[in-house]
DNA sequence: TTTCAGTTCGGCAACGTTGCCGGCAAGCGT
DNA sequence: ACGCTTGCCGGCAACGTTGCCGAACTGAAA
């Protein structure tokens, strides 16, 4: 038992040709039931496995889905799992490349995951990506892409993401009622969408709850517990400090939630605390942090059908866009009235 | 700008044969430099991609290795990562499969990664696994398989681990050296060779330090935030209740954390706590958890080296066991006597 | 008997690539 | 003029699979 069978072995051992075995194995009409079962038999003994490189190679398909993610931390990594589930029942297998939020990395990967000769991608880009040609030029040789999560107005295709601008309003709008009065932002980069929508349901919240808006506290830095921790502590040192703060990540909270106890502040009493993506640590720390929640691995699973749809009907899917809401959760850092639990 | 460029249409339109394009590309001898250079040029303007495809099928070599994991929690997505590295220099694809630490998963993890050809396997196997046949057939057909971080006796393959005994040993040490008296253990399931080595170091710190061992503070429970912490209550509710906790990992020192808080204990004045993985959630939760470090990127990076070796050199790198060294990094969670710091 | 439809099967080509073999011409020495 | 080496190139087959075409046989209708 050493090399995998092949339909050649088939055929030689019955003495019928490559072709009635290939007919039978895939159940075509033009074939004696006799023969069929015989061939279905031997197959079972042999163990034959149809060789995937000749499938592919034939028909220009390679079931395989390239997927190209940021980085793999907690949101992303369930999302991905939505892919593969939705991917492997329809009998897709998916590849999947991070970009580590860089422009270059991502390129190299969209190359990488070409040469692989993947079927399509499904996409969520790097907070650095500004130029999205790599991408045009895929589907200019109609190769599908989705996009997901990280969506983008520059590059047009089927998409899947959360309601971002809603999260951000549940968020602000949760600490306005706690009756905090200078609510701080941490946004994320200037250029990133994600980042600027959960800005825009901020500033939505305001202006419904007729909260004057105060440009400085309004911060831009990276997508990181470091930066934000910086960018806390220097918002801390105002004169007129704000008594709030909604980050656009869980992680630039936790590193705002460092900054607050480095200062000796309390939360919520001093400080309330609101982050995004609800990951688990926020409920683990002390004082445990107010996150909003999205439904990750839902929308890697619609992702992954959407691409499945986009690959069978390729026609005008393109301004699909399937959007999901996102969901508050309250914990300590931002009751600062009480009275849940 | 529709298909890709093959070498036949480079031949078509330069008037010369397959072949000699086929040689100019891969460089060889026997081709005029003229002809070599005007291939060159053609394939560059066309953006030839040599279709991988058709390389494996004719070499019957797919340069793709099948990586297996329990899961994908932060010491395994590290190692994932150093594969993937020294991989992608080495020009292979790694295709990741997570088995969800079920058996029957595992199975179908290899039965799939085998239909796509992977040239080996980079395996850590699930808790569950108690049977290798799915691998040792596997080896049966000379396709090279590289055990890492979960070694087991039970399966001869070249590995990469660290030293779990010597994790157990030090972080036991270390809370005995902080007078800690009653040292509970929590273990993993039974059968798993990684959690017995670290009750193995554990059971020889005792020893060496001259601590009496008590079979009631060594308890077997699954890996898993929740076990741990009822685990935890049980232990907390003995008459004679541990002074110390080492647990096998990080998941579980937080739901013992939550249970020793639950009980409205204080680490580390009435409880010690070491964990094991060094997860950056020990450091956020308070007080901060000590914890068994290891250098899970390195260990990839090796596992990935070795199976480069395996597959140049299949003869007798069965009995290669790298191992590397862990190290303890402590935190609030267990300095009864201070100083640190 | 001829014709025709239906059933069942084999042969050939193709997907894109490379390895092997053999051929042709030029250059060299005899 | 002959043979030998060397440099360069083309043809063929093969990897495992499927699609297309046509052949061979059967049985029945004309």
């Amino acid at each position: 038992m050493e090399k995998p069978a092949t339909i050649k072995d088939i055929a030689k051992r019955l003495n019928i040709s490559l072709s009635t075995v290939s007919r039978a194995l895939r159940n075509a009409a033009d074939v004696n039931s006799d023969t069929k079962k015989a061939v279905l038999a031997l197959s079972e003994e042999l163990n034959y496995q149809p060789n995937k490189l000749a499938l592919s190679l034939r028909q220009k398909q390679t079931h395989t889905i390239g997927v190209i993610v940021p980085n793999l931390d907690y949101v992303l990594s369930l999302m991905v799992r939505g892919i593969d589930e939705v991917a492997l029942e329809a009998g897709f297998t998916v590849m999947v490349c991070q970009s580590n939020e860089s422009f270059g990395r991502e390129i190299l990967n969209t190359r990488r995951l070409l040469e692989s000769l993947v079927d399509g991608f499904i996409i969520s880009v790097s907070s650095e990506t500004k130029s999205f040609e790599h991408f045009k030029k895929i589907q200019e040789r109609n190769i599908p892409i989705v996009v997901f999560d990280r969506v983008t107005p520059q590059l047009i295709a089927p998409s899947v993401r959360i309601d971002n601008e809603e999260g951000g309003f549940i968020a602000t709008e949760h600490l306005i009622e706690q009756g905090y009065k200078r609510i701080a932002v941490l946004a994320g980069p200037e250029n990133l969408g994600v980042s600027n929508k959960r800005l825009e349901g901020y500033l939505n919240a305001l202006k419904k709850y007729k909260v004057k808006k105060d440009p400085s506290l309004i911060v831009h830095c990276d997508f990181n517990q470091d930066y934000a921790y910086y960018a806390t502590l220097e918002l801390l040192a105002m004169k007129k400090r704000p008594d709030a703060i909604f980050t656009i990540s869980d992680r630039m909270a936790i590193g705002a939630m460092l900054a607050i106890k480095k200062k000796g502040l309390r939360m919520p009493q001093d400080i309330g605390l609101v982050g995004f993506n609800n990951e688990p640590v926020t409920g683990l720390v002390t004082p445990s942090i107010s996150s909003v929640e999205m439904p990750s691995f839902e929308l890697g699973k619609l992702a992954a059908k959407l691409f499945i749809e986009t690959m069978h009907h390729p026609e005008n899917l393109n301004s699909v866009e399937k959007v999901l809401k996102p969901k508050l959760i309250i914990r300590e850092s931002s009751q600062k009235n009480i009275q849940y639990k």
